[in-house]
Parts: structure tokens; sequence; C-alpha cells
RNA sequence: GGGGAUGUGGUGGAACUGGUAGACACGCUUGGCUUAGAACCAAGUGCCGCAAGGCGUGGGGGUUCGACUCCCUCCAUCCCUACCA
């Protein structure tokens, strides 16, 4: 018996998997399964979270295999990114060289991991080959009219004179510079993922995810159903609008408030200094969004009023730092009695609360739906009542309407930036006009030699293009890359169709992992990008991930590993010093995939601890051939049924519910439980059929999640022997054998522990009974007691009440 | 402010459908092996108590024969999001 050497054992098997083409997946008869993990950022190196979401996609595909599916493993690379271009100016390279050495040397973790992917289909986002598709899906959304321009704030920083992401901006100030940030407002493109907003809502309720990740969604989507109610401007012939989800609270309304980028607001501000000054200071609260959440509601009385609907009183219009342009209308009506928000601006600038609902309620404000009053002929009516025949008779009126309003945004795709897809649109006098299919990709061009990454609005070659045409010179944000890659996949190799045949055989998505910080926007994205293409006939199906997991974050003393914290760890060392099996074997043992995980070096040691063991039992052993025997011993025999029983819980575990952490567990009680009998040199046929049946349910059971040893010791063992391969089937366990003959009565009197007691199987309850009330303990404590109740949970407990 | 989660030994976690709380592992203690250490092997290890026994799943309350599990309430921690009318 050798000793166990990762190194050796999992270069040897990894090489055997690359001769074989192991993981190149084709279309077949099996039934598929497309098990996609989020592709990385090619940062540098890979972080323990990559490993731990790789693995359990690793562990899942290589369960599925043996289970008789065809499986298809992809991984690619989320290339295109800010990070790139950071480190073009700090290291003096470019961002394209930067993202290629990343990408081989995070190639190379991977494999060294022993991940199972099918490489000829390897994707990364910043090739022609890709983006190509992405800039025609973009026409393609053009012309469907899911595509608009129009005027957005951006971050400006004065002195690098540069636009700026919301990440480099620290507590206001541009993260390079220190400046002070403007807020400038530029021409983008937009995607009108509002269209989808019902449809996103509706169909997650089929979908086979996580309730807290749907969650999220549908309050991010944030239907709600209100009102539009028209306030005309006093001495005017003008009208503003305001969207409430509580109309039943109209009667409480003492001003309305609009947005500072309200063009009434725009427009005071010309002649109005004070307003002007107010204007200018709400630019720059937008800019520190952290401090907003701490911000003091401010406003500013505009001089106008508006008349009530049905009061016909006067209320004052303020502009309030609070309102929202692009949310509703852009103009709230201030009902401070019921609405917080509301009650803290009225409290502080004097303005009226009427309270409205619940007359014997007198803790304001009040959101509580309920009955009416103060409310003129709606007095006595409930909300709900009341906001049915309030939208009613303003309708009558035309002065509103109940509708739906979402919280969703359109999609602002639009970067200033260097290191992305380029928006492939050129124009004539300003007029925009999509760059037509035979001429892309619209390729991003090289950087000259040397230089640092400068924008595509600064590299006059690029933008003039013929006839006259100014090209486009903002880059697409980098979500659009990875909101439809998961379709691209399985045609990723195909230059002349964005989707083939092989993406038509594979989607959708049958198990997609990966961070739950992903859970919102990324998740949305594609959702709605999957709908958009199966409008336009180019995929099947609504929705583009069947089933989905969520990890959990790999802590470190109690934080998220980063950079930023100095807590990370670097998982090359630990696979260079166990090897990978013992690096999966932990991250999949420590705890279960969508809870947090603390990393811990000393669980490192006792994960390659039971490896070790495990090799030592088997490494040098031979599987024998032994016909199934009459008669064991007791230890055999307890042996044998602890294996069936140990299979068919780790196939549940797998099955339905990831647990891997508890899969490793059960193995290793197995594997503790061995008799020395059966290890020993001398054992007996019969014990030796029970020691074989049980290295095999190991073998196997652990192939997924140990896949390198796992497979050497079973083309050592069995291999030759039994003619198959490891990953090739599962075994099947016998609940015959899982009988016992007796089991352990645990006898409680009022719930509580008192004794326990093995009995056979075969007895009646009665004997149970009278076997129970005769261990000693529990004669003593019925003593001259009346037994109330007897329950009886079969097999397990007895309870006597008294 | 809104949303989502979590809370069990010294530590990571288990208990899947309301039925023996602490599986499995780490750590620690003791012993063996060793000149010594590492590694390995054996035994022990929730807390209090010499013991009998009592207590124990963030706190308080409730439902139940029985609660980590269900209900109410409070507290703490983490994540996402940012004034959404």
């Amino acid at each position: 018996m050798s000793e166990y050497n990762p190194s050796e054992i999992e270069n040897s098997i990894q090489k055997l998997w690359r001769e074989e083409k192991r993981f190149v997946s084709i279309p077949d008869d099996r039934e598929k399964f497309y098990c996609l993990s989020m592709f990385p950022y090619p940062s540098g190196k890979l972080h323990m979270g990559h490993v731990r979401n790789y693995t359990i996609g690793d562990v899942i595909s290589r369960y599925k295999k043996m289970q008789g599916f065809n499986v298809f493993q992809p991984m690619g690379w989320d290339a295109f990114g800010l990070p790139a271009e950071n480190a073009a100016i700090s290291n003096e390279v470019s961002p394209s060289e930067w993202t290629k050495e990343n990408i081989e040397y995070m190639k190379g973790q991977l494999n060294s991991l022993g991940l199972g992917y099918d490489w000829s289909k390897e994707l990364r986002t910043c090739e022609p080959s890709y983006y190509k598709w992405e800039q025609l899906l973009f026409k393609k959304f053009h012309e469907k009219g899911l595509v608009y321009k129009k005027k957005a704030l951006v971050n400006w920083d004065p002195v690098d004179e540069t636009v700026l992401a919301n990440e480099q901006v620290i507590d206001g100030k541009g993260w390079r510079s220190g400046a002070q940030v403007e807020i400038k407002e530029i021409d983008q493109w937009f995607i009108k993922i509002t269209d989808y907003a019902d449809e996103l809502l509706e169909s997650l309720d089929g979908l086979d995810w996580p309730e807290n990740v749907k969650t999220m969604q549908r309050n991010w989507i944030g239907r709600s159903e209100g009102a539009h109610i028209k306030f005309k401007v006093e001495n005017s012939e003008d009208h503003l609008t305001i969207f409430s989800t509580r109309p039943d609270t109209i009667y409480g309304a003492s001003f309305l408030a609009i947005s500072p980028q309200h063009e009434i607001a725009v427009g005071l501000s010309k002649e109005n200094i004070e307003i002007s000054d107010f204007l200018d200071r709400c630019k720059e609260m937008k800019a520190a969004e952290a401090d907003m959440a701490k911000a003091e509601k401010l406003g500013i009385p505009t001089g106008i009023n508006a008349i009530h609907p049905l009061t016909g009183k006067r209320l004052p219009i303020w502009i309030g730092n609070f309102v929202l342009l692009d949310y509703g209308t852009g103009v709230v009506m201030g009902v401070p009695a019921h609405d917080q928000r509301d009650f803290e601006f009225a409290s502080k600038y004097n303005l009226q609360i009427t309270q409205v609902i619940n007359k014997e309620n007198n803790e304001l404000p009040s959101m509580d739906k309920g009955i009416l009053f103060n409310s003129d002929k709606y007095d006595g009516l409930s909300s709900k009542d009341a906001i049915s025949s309030i939208i009613q008779d303003l309708k009558a009126e035309n002065l509103g309407e109940g509708l739906v309003q979402f919280r969703l945004r359109d999609w602002g795709v639009s970067r200033q930036r260097y290191w992305g897809c380029p928006i492939p649109v050129a124009y004539k006098n300003d007029e925009p006009f999509l760059i037509d299919e035979s001429e892309l990709p619209v390729k991003l061009p090289d950087l000259p030699e040397g230089a640092g990454p400068i924008p595509l609005s600064q590299n006059e070659t690029f933008i003039n293009s013929k006839d006259g045409f100014k090209r486009e010179t903002d880059t697409f944000d980098t979500f659009m890359g990875s909101s439809w890659y998961y379709a691209r996949f399985p045609s990723a190799d195909n230059d002349d169709e964005i989707f083939d045949e092989n993406s038509k055989y594979w989607l959708p998505v049958d198990l997609y992992i990966g961070g739950i910080e992903h859970a919102i926007l990324h998740l949305l994205y594609s959702r709605f990008f999957h709908k958009a293409l199966r409008d336009l006939g180019m995929v099947e199906g609504n929705e583009p991930f069947k089933k989905l997991l969520t990890q959990g974050m790999v802590l470190k003393d109690g934080a998220k590993m980063s950079k930023s914290k100095g807590n990370t760890v670097d998982p090359q060392a630990y696979i260079e010093k166990y090897g990978a099996d013992t690096v999966r074997l932990y991250m999949m043992f420590t705890s279960p995939p969508e809870q947090s995980l603390e990393w811990s070096e000393s669980s490192v040691e006792g994960s390659s601890r039971f490896l070790k063991k495990l090799w030592n039992l088997i490494s040098g052993r031979k599987y024998k051939i032994i016909n199934e025997p009459n008669a064991l011993s007791d230890p055999a025999k307890e042996l044998r049924r602890k294996a069936h029983i140990t299979l068919m819980k780790v196939k549940n575990d797998y099955d339905n519910r990831y647990s891997f952490n508890t899969v490793i567990a059960a193995i290793m009680e197995l594997f503790n439980s061995i008799p020395d009998q059966c290890k020993s040199s001398n054992a007996s046929d019969e014990d030796l059929f029970c020691l074989n049946e049980t290295i095999i349910f190991i073998l196997k059971a652990l192939f997924p999640i140990a896949p390198h040893i796992s497979e050497y010791l079973w083309n050592e063992y069995a291999k030759d022997v039994l003619q198959e391969d490891i990953d090739s089937s599962w075994p099947k366990f016998d609940e015959k054998l899982m009988e016992a003959d007796s089991f352990q009565l645990v006898v409680q009197i009022n719930g509580k522990v008192r004794g326990k007691i093995d009995l056979s199987v075969n007895l009646t309850q009665d004997e149970i009974e009278s076997s129970a009330k005769s261990i000693e303990n529990i004669r003593d404590n019925l003593e001259g007691k009346e037994i109330r109740k007897v329950i009886y949970i079969k097999e397990k407990i007895i309870n006597f009440v008294i």
C-alpha cells in the first residue's frame, strides 16, 4: 500500500479525463441536464466564492451523469468591465492583455480543481465572436420598439473630465481626483424592460426558485395599484397629476410636492434665486447616495397653489427633495396624517395635518386602512370602498383614473467606458441609425501601444465612420453581456448562427447556481432577455432558468471575504498543499450550499484526514467476486443494513436537498462503522462480500464530491472486475435489507425521557406498553399515579401522561 | 425607511413531516506510540453537580401528551436596496 499522494493521483486522473474528452457533451437520447454556474469576471485569480460555486455545480453535474442524464456544463468569462481599465492604468498593460492573461491563469485553476467543463464551448464576452451577436440583439430589440434614447443623470468628475460609475464615487467625491462629483444630464440608451413588468412578475409563480429570491424580485418589480389624480393649478389652465396608492386619504391632503427636477421647479429656478439655490443643493446630494438615508427631508414653497379636486380648497405646492421625477408623475399629494414621510415634512414646515381614517385612533401618522371620516360624502366608507368610489367619481369629472404603477424602471445600458461592447449605432446630423447586420461587429478599437484606456469619445479614427457618419462612443453595461450567455453557450463554437440546434436541445438551463447577491438585477435582466428573445422567435419557453440554487457567502472571521477587508484566503495554496479533493470535500462539508460558510484552517485538515483514511482502507485491495451469502455474522449484517440505509439517505440528499454536508457526514459514519473483522486480512467471504458492497457504495457516493481519489481507487479496486467506469451508474439500495429485528424504544413520562429499552419489532402494542412499564425507573415514577393517557409512536416513543 | 435572512456546545454544523437535541467534523483533555515533536491509534468531551438529579436550541409568552421545529412578542447579527408616494 502506497501513501496517499493527492497531486500525483489528481494529475493522472485529470490527464485521463482530457484524453477521453470526458466532458464534451453532444445531444443524444438521454434526458438532458444543462447545469450552469454563473461565469466569473476574470479578476486575476479564483477566490473562495468561486471555488464553492463551481464545486457545487460540478458535484451536481457528476451526480446527474451517474443518474443517467446527458449533462452539459460549460464555462466562460464575463470579461468586460471596469477593473480591467483600472488595472490597465496602474500596470500599464492593455485591458485586453490583462484580461486574457487572467483568463489563462484562472482556467488553469478551474482545471486543477477537477471541474468537468465542456471547454469546447468556452465563451468570452470581450471577443467580437460573442459581442457581434449582442450588437445584433440590440438592433433586433430596436426594431421591436424595445430600445429608446433619453437624457439621464451621470456622475461627472470635473477634474478628470470623465463620467464615474457609482462605485467610483466615494463620499460624493471622485475616487481618483477627490473632486466633488457633479450630476450631469446626458443622452443615453434605454431598454424597455418595463414592457415586460407584468409578465416578469406573473411568471415568477411557476418557477422552482427559492422563495426569498422570488419575493425579492416581486418587491423589486413592485406592482402597486393606485390612481392618477389631477389637481388644477390656481390662476392657470394647467393641471398637476399626482400618483397615489391611497386615494381614500385625499381629504387629508394638505399640500402637493414636486420633484426638484420637475419642469415647474426648473422653470421657477430661472427667476427665483432661492429656488435655484435649493435645486443646486439637491443636485449635490444626489451624488452622495449613501448619505441619503440619513438626509433630512427638505423643501421650499413655490408660492403657487393647487386646487383640491374634491373640496376646492387651495393647497400650497412645495418642491421636496424626496420626490423622484421618474417614479409616478414626479408629483406627490402630501397626506401628513397617513404617511410617515409627509408627516415629517409637514411637522417640519408647519403644514396642516388632517386625519381622515379611523376616528378612534389618535396615534399619527397611521398608515392603516379603515373607516373614513372628515371626508364629506365618503364618511363611513371603508378604505377599499372609498378608493373605488372616489376613483369612479373623479373619472366622471375627467379628473383622475385608477391605474397600476410599477417600481421597476427601464434599463439604462449606456456606459461611457472603453472596455465594453460598442453600442452599434452611428449618427448623421445627430440622428441615430442602427448599424446594419452585415457590418457587425462594430469592433472595439485596439489601444495604441502603452496608452491608457481612453474613452471612445476621444478616439477620432473610431468616431468618424464612412459617409460622414459619426459613431456612438458609449459601450454597453456589462449586464448586457451576461444576460444571454446561457443561451449562447451551446452554440458558442458556431460563428454563423447565434443559437443553433444545440441551443435548442440544451435550453432551458435546468439548474443555475450562483451567489445570492445576483438575486435581483442579473436574474431579472436575464429573464427579460429570454422573454424578448422568445418574442423574436429565437428561443423557446418563457423562462431561462428552470431551477435556481443560490449559494451563501464565504466568510472569514464573521465577515465576507473581500480585498478591501484584507481577509481573503487564496485557494491556490490549499489546492497545492492538500489537493483538489480535500478542498472540494471541505467546501461541501462545512455548510450546506445556501448558508454562509466560515473558513477555518484546521477543518481543512480534517477533510484531508478522512481522504487519507479512505485511501488506507482501499488502496492495494481488490474487489473479489462472491455470490450473495445466505447467512451473515451479526456485525456484517449490521454493516450491510447501514450501507443500504446510507445509500438511500445519500441519494435523497443529492436529489432533493442539495445538502452535501449531510451526504459527507453519512458517508463518514458508514466508513467509521465498518467492523474490524470485515477489514482483517483473514476475513471470511461473507464478511468480504459486505465490505465489497460498502466500498462500492462509498466510492460511488463520494465520487461527485471528491472525484479524483474516488475514480483512482475505483479503477484500482473494481474497474476491471466489474467492467464499469465509476461515473456510468449509481448503485441500487434494497429496502428489505434495511429492516432490523429490534428497535430502541424511548419511554417518556409527561414528555420527559425516563428510560430506554430494546424491543423486538414483533411485539404488540400491549406487550410494548407493559415492557415499558417494567423498567425500574418508570415503575418507580408511575407508582401510585393514575395514567391518564398513553401515546405510542411506532418503534420510537411511548409517552405516559400522568 | 423598505425588503430578505439568520440566531443550537469552545468552533463549523446535524436533527428532512411536531417525537431521544448536539449526528458528522474541528478543537480540547487523558492515555498509547516516540529521545522529543509531527503524524497515527484509543478513550472522553453541552452546562451545573461527588452523586442522585437538575438545566439547556437569542429573551419572554402561548398552543401541544410532547416544540430547535408552529403562533405571538421582544432582542441581536448579517445581506440586499435606497426617500417608490
